[in-house]
DNA sequence: AAATAATGTGTAATCGATTCCATAACGTGT
DNA sequence: ACACGTTATGGAATCGATTACACATTATTT
């Protein structure tokens, strides 16, 4: 591999003039310049980021950790950050959590020991030993989608967005409205999106039979199994369901085609998260739209105003929403 | 930050010392590990991977070329690709080229600089001059998706699936089969599985209109356009629809949808990916599973072999694939 | 013409690790 | 008592860049 020092020797120059060249910065003469060109270019040579970044302290590598690489939302969201990110010369260093606060505590340190300038965390469950671990990180930290306390967090609206959808719900005439949610754990998809169903709820003097609360864990098969023990549950089933991602409104609808009920006549259903797929099931999914990528390169603009100390204080930014009727709802 | 050095006084031993308890390396009696260790906890050190890269000559960082981030086959294939390279220690740096070929030689050079062990390209459109690109650069190159000249390659075996597709619809009793593709130069998704369609159509001696013939860009809206096209431009509509992809399979099916006509009673069709979206369109769509999460992981081995010298030569593997036979075909 | 500013270049220290080599203490077999 | 292998430790060079500083040389100002 060839050397700022090769290329010195081969122009009959000193290192450091190399160096200004490569940066164009200070004095240096044309021709002294053009030799230098000339022979980084007859060799290939390819300054070392890594030589350069032991000196300079910056990395420009940004570190972001994902609760799972192959999902439709991470992917939106990793696209909108290298959008924003490649603009100022960043690269992403990719970490998987997959979905365990072990390897995310893990994670941390590795990139930290990488030098990241920045770790991006798009979060699902906030505990209390990873708060302290992201304290004792000294690279800017910024989160996505969950509000961790100290940390500069891009947050989508799941109070108000759940409340909208249930509210939706209300206006259209149905009184008796069914919930599938995620464990509470999850702060901003368990608990946020459940209290503005109830709030929704009581705010219309409605009443809300157990049964109708029902819980699964993000995946289509656990959406048709709750939807399932609603309806052998309930006394009187209700006319329309609510599921907290468009996962769980998809397996909901499986179920519900099983059944025999139809979709919107009998049973209208929302999900949340815009996916691909609700917009080609059929009845198409009635569904919120998150802007994925946009909460994205919003993300990855606060890690840069923080990295170029333009932002010092911990900000809190709340992305917009936008419904999204389709047929599934009556 | 605290370095080594910090270390070395702190616990009154020097920077050789501390670097072999950190390697276990060479001799360091009981005595020194105990302090040292300590020393590390209480300060929270960590080392420098970059200072250890700049000696060592090894990143443990291996740069991925994406021809777009956000897509069902980008995630499933890092996912794959991230799953064995964790096991070994690496990440995973990420490029986007965005299908554009100068950006994805531009990431070959950038990548380069950061001193990368190895790049995996997930390629589309092989170009000479990226074949140029990727000899001049000195690390190991994979390439996954497309056979690239002098590059182990992992390959999904597209002329035998497209006419295990086209003969599957034959076996069951279609004569007239229409075809939607790609531009030939995506040698794998334009060129191989046009050529087997054609091969197993004339194979079975069965006739092909023009018309039935047509080409989309890889989106459900122009599967939906090309399959109008079709409807309106042949002579006699085709019985059974292939698709090269299961987006453009999608777009068919709406296509036939608003046209009134019934799938699969009238018309069969088949897709390839097994994406997410196949299963739960309705009907539900057949298609051929490329099992992209494992042809990862085999392209994260052959790279590793590849590093490590275990394999010199460049390799071809070829991946298998399994047909999955769903609602819409006849 | 002298003083001052602008331009051009190189020397050497530095970033934070690894690693070769030298040195020393200690046990042990002869 | 001597030689030798084992254990333990540190000094110093090295990886490939940046950068503070010193020193010429040339141009501009007064």
């Amino acid at each position: 591999m060839v050397t700022i020092n090769d290329i010195a020797k081969l122009s009959g120059v000193s290192r450091t003039t190399v160096s200004r060249v490569l940066n164009n910065s200070g004095y240096v003469s044309e021709k002294a310049k053009k030799r230098v060109l000339e022979v980084i270019k007859e060799t290939g040579y390819v300054p070392s980021e890594q030589a350069k970044s032991l000196r300079t302290k910056k990395s420009k590598v940004i570190g972001v950790i994902l609760p799972k690489i192959s999902t439709e939302t991470s992917s939106r969201v990793v696209d909108g950050i290298d959008r924003e990110l490649s603009n100022h010369g960043y690269h992403i260093l990719l970490a998987n959590a997959n979905l365990d606060t072990d390897k995310e505590i893990e994670h941390f340190k590795l990139l930290q020991s990488r030098r990241v300038d920045g770790i991006i965390l798009v979060a699902t469950n906030i505990e209390d030993r990873l708060i302290q671990t992201i304290k004792d990180v000294n690279v800017p930290v910024v989160a996505l989608g969950q509000d961790v306390p100290g940390v500069s967090s891009v947050l989508y609206d799941d109070y108000h967005a759940a409340f909208d959808v249930t509210s939706l719900f209300i206006k259209r005439g149905h009184k008796r409205i069914g919930f599938i949610g995620v464990d509470e754990t999850d702060r901003a998809v368990g608990y946020e999106r459940k209290k503005a169903y109830f709030d929704a709820m009581e705010k219309a003097r409605l009443n809300v039979d157990p049964a109708w609360v029902q819980k699964g864990v993000f995946d289509i098969e656990s959406g048709e199994k709750a939807m399932l023990t609603m309806l052998a549950d309930s006394k009187e089933a209700p006319t329309a369901i609510f599921a907290v991602t468009d996962r769980l409104a998809i397996g909901a609808m499986q179920a519900l085609k099983k059944k025999g009920i139809k979709i919107p006549e009998e049973m209208s259903v929302m999900g949340i998260g815009a996916s691909d797929l609700s917009k080609y099931v059929t009845p198409s999914l009635s569904t919120v739209d998150y802007y994925n990528e946009k909460a994205g390169t919003e993300t990855a603009k606060l890690m840069i105003e923080h990295i170029k100390n333009i932002t010092e204080m911990t900000r809190k930014l709340s992305m917009s929403y936008g419904l999204i009727i389709r047929d599934s709802l009556l």
